[in-house]
DNA sequence: CTGAAAGCGCTTACAG
DNA sequence: CTGAAAGCGCTTACAG
């Protein structure tokens, strides 16, 4: 009957099935599948033929269990709609993929509560490792509670809140970010700027601190003063930024320059320049950090920090696959190189005052 | 000894542990773990210390294993670095988190081989139904043939080619593509604009048919002529937008508008424009598809249409769920609606010429 | 209310 | 070269 050929459609094709079908043993069709060379040619032809022929579909989840192996990894991101993270997400999934792979995808929305559930949740899936980018405030302590001592952690981005730095029990890719800040600053300093602000980001945030430290390394280094009011706290976006433009022109002296805190920020800043008739490019000059890609579009084009979040993504992968490669290497803290990007419109000499 | 309460670091803690450490069956453990109403109260109160003491992680693939159950879903996009997929990425996990499954992420990079390989391994992970934002290309026969009858397909934003549409074995969440470029198209001739282009896009992606269809039903409706050259492609990103901008010139009678195939298009579009000393919003009417981030923020601001890729994301997920509750069911296409938003200074009525 | 036993789909020594 | 048997960590009738 034409029914008997066609697979059932309320249950999975196994190796039991595929043993059943060549008369040979699950044992056999495992090693077949499994590649080993001990399988005799025919006999591997035959079971290769009944697996193409009823469909079979490997049970990895099964096949881990036995083996007490693990074919994924928890990817753990604060806001993956982000395009900063979105690209390196995509390096990790290239990476692991590539490596046999599967990634486990996690989303904070900046929460350290959600963060706690999303690690609770994907850890009960064991991944071999975790890749974590840590919401803010997120604390050591409680990470490394809910995450254990069984499975590898890589940290992308920011330090965890209250670890003890240099002797943490996991791997850390960091972006380099106060030389970047230090980059660009001296970049605005060598065009003979010197009222020059650090504008957005939050202070609580590490990434904001190292940027910051940065500027004020480059400040000091060319014996620029600094004023209080040039430092103006915002949320890294760009309509937060706009709307805080105005507090660099409270008090005098007036910036000339601003290093941002990122992009999104320095597009943000632009946007209410022009609104209070303060022309960037010419009038006031600007630097980012991360080289979004709008950031080449940008009317002026902004010279910025390119931190290509796809390679680190792939970076991370790379990282923790090394990580379970080699569980006992002590870990690492690894800093990627930023590179400064020079479109010279955004950032012009001070205008003759 | 200290070390006696310390954990093996090289082995986890499973349910024989706790049954161990507390004296009663693992059954008794996995009917605490589940919740059971059967468990003595008392009984119940040691082994929840002792999970808690031990730092038990479950096991949920030994438990799908048993149970003939799935709690992940595979997600894959064409492009997950383009923030609308971002945005639905992190619609889809929220929903899906909410519902207690986890995602499997899978990214394409359009290529529909790559789509096939990502499809294949992801199923060996078992996962309990699939979202699938198809490559451009991909043939419904192919994907048809790796997914198989077991697992549910929800397809996204694309038809695959080569489908009888009307009776797919699967669910479809499509945007109101048509619809929405002809409300765009409407608001422009409300405005006085009789010239207008339909500006970007691949002819070959079903999204940019739908969108071109809504605007010839448009132009035709209003009883409005339209040119060949007023139907430009182009690759759907800022930078080739722009360069292809001055096509729209070559010829008598040059636009006065244009509905873009999507906002990163518009966007280019516009820069195209001033450079060429055009001024949109002014000289030029402009829409977009998508209400990006950006269309709020650009100059002028752009006239779009949201499509609101978080929301479909959640959207999705539930249509997939809904799927896994009532497998009989025949296959839906819901069409998703999509809401005009006007942002006047991005489309003028035409100047007096 | 609790435990002994079987089994989910796979793998891996171990015999033969 | 192939098969019988045990076991990965869990769940679920079934007895008691």
């Amino acid at each position: 009957m034409a029914t008997e050929s066609t697979p059932h459609a309320n249950r999975k094709i196994t190796l039991a099935d595929i043993a059943a079908g060549c008369d040979v043993s699950r044992a056999t069709v495992s090693l077949v599948l499994r590649g080993s060379p001990l399988v005799n040619k025919l006999t591997r032809a035959r079971v290769e033929e009944e697996l193409r022929r009823q469909g079979y579909v490997y049970n990895r989840a099964a096949a881990n269990l036995r083996r007490r192996t693990s074919s994924s990894i928890a990817l753990v991101l604060n806001d993956l709609a982000n395009p900063f993270f979105a690209e390196f997400a995509t390096g990790v999934d290239e990476a692991l993929g590539g490596a046999g792979y599967v990634t486990l995808l996690g989303s904070t929305g900046e929460s350290s509560a959600r963060e706690q559930a999303v690690l609770a949740s994907l850890l009960e899936h064991d991944p071999a490792g975790i890749i974590l980018s840590p919401a803010e405030g997120s604390a050591a302590a409680r990470v490394l509670a809910t995450v254990g001592m069984h499975t590898p952690l890589l940290l992308f981005n920011r330090e965890l809140d209250g670890a003890a730095s240099p002797d943490a029990p996991w791997d850390r890719l960091m972006l380099d970010n106060q030389r970047g800040a230090r980059l660009a600053t001296e970049h605005l300093i060598a065009l003979g700027q010197k009222r020059i602000a650090f504008f957005g980001g939050h202070q609580g945030s590490s990434s904001c601190q190292q940027r910051h430290a940065g500027y004020v390394e480059a400040m000091q280094a060319a014996g620029l003063p600094i004023e209080p009011h040039w430092r103006i706290e915002c949320a890294p976006n760009r309509v937060d930024a706009a709307a805080q433009c105005g507090a660099l022109f409270f008090d005098a002296p007036a910036p000339t320059a601003a290093v941002c805190y990122n992009d999104a920020v320095a597009l943000g800043l632009m946007l209410g320049l022009y609104q209070r008739g303060v022309q960037p490019g010419r009038d006031f000059a600007v630097t980012g950090f991360d080289d979004i890609a709008e950031a080449a579009l940008s009317a002026p084009p902004l010279t910025t920090l390119a931190s290509k979040p796809r390679a680190r993504g792939r970076q991370a992968a790379e990282l923790l696959l090394q990580r379970l490669r080699d569980p006992q290497a002590t870990p690492e803290r690894t800093v990627a190189p930023v590179q400064l990007v020079i479109r010279a419109s955004s950032c012009p000499p001070p205008a003759a005052a």
